[in-house]
DNA sequence: AATGAATGAGCTTTCATTCAT
DNA sequence: GATGAATGAAAGCTCATTCAT
């Protein structure tokens, strides 16, 4: 009853672990379904009661993981009440990316494959699943007092997104061409003046 | 002598080739040295005569399409003689991303493997190479006058790089969250308030 | 009970049933025996309750169809009322050649896997469970009036058996080297020629 | 140069020989491709250089197997120098089944694989590569004297072929219903009435 | 320099079978 | 009796790399 079912997640969770740790150590490549079982303690068949294949798990993990991720910093914005949209917007941002520095694993397994189909499909199903965590609606409501019409403010977020996610990547892990904390300020300068040409549009 | 050292590059350069072909055909994971050396005729051991392996291949692929891509795209600008540096970096943007946008091809390479260390890397080769085709240089060229320092002129470079090269990928593939040409005037917008913030505080 | 004695042969038959079908639709080779409790709507387990292996409900249901057409071969043979041996067994060979070109799953299924010994199996066990359904004192009732010895009979059986069974299967399946009614001729020529070669030295 | 080509020539046979071996020992089902190269003292890979799978180097068996049999077969029937069909038909069929009583191997691995199919493509690619060998044009010329049509003699042939290999199979195997000397006047009296059948009629 | 036959480790995936529930 | 999660051996097959020619 019960137990076998939360025998079972403790599988599934399992699985999802090692391959998050095997993945973001060795990358994608050089990570069998192998070595997910071995580092898991499960037979190799087991692996695929859980899942179709190797690319099946890491979209879960993937999504898993920056769901989790922007629901966290969305929620420390929240706490600590900016008002205006710029900065609530540099806030997350702030937030995501001092999380990223911490974890890099994270980092570099979202960036490498966390495309911008995969997130909304994650927005999505939060949508579906928690009904106070649709974060798409939540944007739309942070973008709205500005009067930016909802496609231009799915075209900012996208900009946006696409800015913060690949810049950061080589700055936090090779600090090239600088260090996180030199390349803030003109990140979340360009940030700002992203918002404001919308916001002066819209 | 010069004959054998033709035909040598002729090898090479038809292996870069067929490399090219299948990589942007099938993807990297599913192209196999058999399959290269197979379409460019030579037998398998030849291809380690030329590359170390299939990422050695993949790497100066990369960085040859994306310096000669970028040649070109200089020279158009500095034919159209634009004065402003703003214009400028607009310009050579909306060349890259006009070819990009038809040869699809050369996007998902490049946006797949090209990483900024490679970036620089090609540009120090090319500076290496040919002495007219120092592209770093002439980057800074275009700086200068705007009194932009050398620092904050490669942050300045590297946000524009990683800003369109993230954003135009799922524009040009997928038209989303918009197609390109939608696209270009928020994304041109944004390089010019980028511009604008560095030239203002430098 | 009777309940679950009821219970049980359902759930054989219902896996005898789903066996039948996917033997005879992908082949024993392609066909697991998750397949077969899928099909079936039990449980992995349950199968092992009823069955050894693929092997033994492969046996159990070639001698089930065999024993049956048979059956109803020499049935339909004794309300004709055929006199002589030749025509009661060219009777017989014609009603399961007929059935055998309608239900061709049941054809490979039989072809491929019935031999000689599992015939004769088949025969003991007709004999031993149904006292009236004894094929093979019924068969040595059919030869005594010509004088066949016991020994003879059943060679002759086997002949003739072999004959049928292996030159009726390319005929209907692939029509090769001409369909079933143009083989039919020569055929029970055949069968008349050695029941005939049997009956005179017999 | 020629070295090489003996050394592939040596490395095809030798993968050929273990095949028959462990098929004929074991069987087709439980060998594996693993086992031959095991067997035959090459590297899993190589075996994929000669044969497309496990079925493609069974059929290449199967094929050259009953060829050179019915090869052997022919050429003794021709230095004995039958003068009538039917003593021709069954001077080749005797040295067909002594030789398969020999290498009961043989026996096996055609019975269970050499469909009708095979048998016309193997007559076929004989004609194609041996100018002298063409078995089936030899075959209308032993027929053609007793004016029997083409169609006809194929049928006749069919007819046969698979009495003759589906009633030794379990008469040299398990001498069931009787042994192959016991068997063999009833077959080919079997023989001759099915000639004579055809002869008459043709 | 060029070849391509040979290698064999390693991959993904299947599946008959067991056994705790 | 019935279940189905778990197993893990073993299958087929690929492929980067080597090396004798």
């Amino acid at each position: 009853m019960g137990k076998i079912e939360i025998k079972k997640q403790r599988k599934r969770t399992s699985l999802l672990d090692a391959a998050l740790e095997l993945f973001t150590q060795k990358g994608m490549e050089d990570t069998s379904v192998s070595d997910i079982v071995t580092r898991s303690g499960v037979a190799k068949g087991t692996f695929y009661l859980y899942f179709r294949d190797k690319y099946d798990i890491r979209n879960k993990l993937v999504i898993y993981q920056s769901r989790r991720l922007l629901r966290e910093a969305y929620n420390d914005m929240m706490e600590a009440g900016c008002e205006l949209l710029e900065e609530q917007l540099i806030h997350i941002s702030n937030y995501v990316l001092d999380q990223l520095l911490i974890r890099k694993d994270l980092l570099v397994l979202i960036s490498k494959n966390l495309s911008w189909g995969i997130l909304k499909k994650t927005m999505a199903e939060m949508e579906a699943e928690d009904d106070d965590n649709d974060f798409i609606e939540k944007f739309h409501a942070l973008t709205a007092p500005r009067n930016i019409t909802s496609t231009k403010s799915e075209i900012m977020l996208y900009l946006l997104v696409e800015l913060i996610g690949a810049s950061c990547y080589n700055a936090i892990l090779y600090e090239n061409p600088c260090d996180l904390e030199t390349l803030k300020p003109y990140l979340f300068g360009s940030v700002r003046s992203i918002v404001a040409q919308f916001a002066e549009t819209g």
